[in-house]
DNA sequence: CCTATTCTACCGACCGGTCATTAAGCCGCT
DNA sequence: AGCGGCTTAATGACCGGTCGGTAGAATAGG
């Protein structure tokens, strides 16, 4: 048992954090299932056996993936969203952050919502439970929304929730950022629509500077991480 | 070249038939490549060996589901609303047609969606084609609405193109049958909140009984088809 | 300051297993 | 007898993961 601790240097880090967001790049391209540990320790110029003494598993990887996103979510998202008090303003703010971290981390984002089978069955529930929270969450911001209107016919808030998820998650398959639209536009455009879907009125999007996503304070942190 | 050509017996087809649907089921709820060639014999009561009697081959069938679902895309959904004159009833029939077809046929759907990086290279191009047809009809449609109406801010043609069918598509990844939501309820709430994202004063989501999707009509034909 | 030891970061060979695909042959029906 | 419909068995590719080993940097001892 040594009683010196090496202190964790910058490198490590770097390097751990480096392969993770090269791996969840190409994961994303490729699919899970078709993304071999080689290819991950290819693109990070590294053999499938120096992979292995920064990654547990693959599974694990893919979980410490999705971890990283959910994190970002909670903190840069959620918990933003949480403060507003008036609804109208609450579901747009939830919007247009949940669109932001669309844009900004696609790749991690498209792995969240797309690759859950690949899951190991003893981490599943776990993400499961912290997806489920955020669908509700948005589910009750939207019929806090419905609750002051009288919509006719009635709109299920279920669906809703769900219809609204699917848009958002969609840009990850299609929008690329040298396109023509620019990110704030796209956040603002595709918040705009939700929004025309469930209420009659709505407000403007919210200004940006509160629903910039703020990667460093989410990242995967130490070796094997997750 | 032989002159005689058998003609198609009834049992042929029909097993065919149900090895591509049931297939495709277990496609949709495992992922193409985490489904092997073992399962889907599994399930149809043969042997690995055996289903190769009838398909050519993992991609072929990939394919072949793809198609299936393309033929009644452009059979019963984009043929449908072309008829349409007004560009509102037009694009409320589009939408309806399209959210029916994904209820009628889950698991096609989600393949077609979702499994894109699994077809061979010989096939992408074709499906990739017939795809981009129904989003330019889609966004044609779109175009063709948003004209008569003078909204600020401006609805780029193409977020709303790909936002929609995002919503449409998601439906895929939480709607179960047996949930208290009748389908004939889900297509018109679904249809309803794309519309009011897009439209001003939208019409009601047409009757039902011209979208309905016509399976039979558009299934794979024959040994090794596709 | 020099040497011995330990630790970090990584390589390359390899193993057990799974998978798609194919070949050869068997069985029952006509 | 012959053929359609199927089984059994084998093959080769590939994959996730392990392991022994090692160059070189860091540290400790004298």
């Amino acid at each position: 048992m040594p009683t010196y601790q090496k202190p964790p240097t910058v490198n490590d880090d770097a390097r751990a954090i480096h392969i993770y967001r090269e791996a969840a790049r190409i994961i994303s391209e490729k699919g899970f299932d078709a993304t071999s540990m080689g290819d991950i320790a290819e693109i990070v110029d590294l053999t499938k056996g120096g992979l292995y003494y920064y990654i547990k598993g693959k599974k694990a990887l893919l979980y410490a993936i999705m971890n990283f996103v959910l994190n970002l979510l909670e903190e840069d998202v959620i918990a933003i969203a949480r403060e507003g008090d008036d609804p109208d303003e609450r579901l747009a703010t939830l919007l247009a952050g949940y669109v932001r971290l669309v844009i900004d981390e696609p790749s991690s984002m498209n792995i969240l919502v797309n690759e859950e089978e690949g899951l190991d069955a003893a981490y599943r529930p776990k993400v499961m439970e912290r997806k489920r929270a955020f669908t509700d969450f948005l589910r009750e911001s939207i019929v806090a929304v419905l609750e002051r209107q009288d919509r006719i016919p009635k709109l299920d808030p279920n669906v809703a929730a769900h219809s609204v998820l699917g848009m958002v998650h969609g840009v990850v398959l299609w929008y690329k950022n040298d396109s023509t639209i620019e990110p704030d536009d796209l956040v603002n455009q595709v918040t705009q629509m939700a929004l025309r879907g469930l209420i009659v009125d709505p407000p403007s999007t919210p200004d940006p500077k509160v629903t910039r996503t703020d990667v460093e304070r989410s990242r995967p942190r130490g070796r094997h991480a997750a």
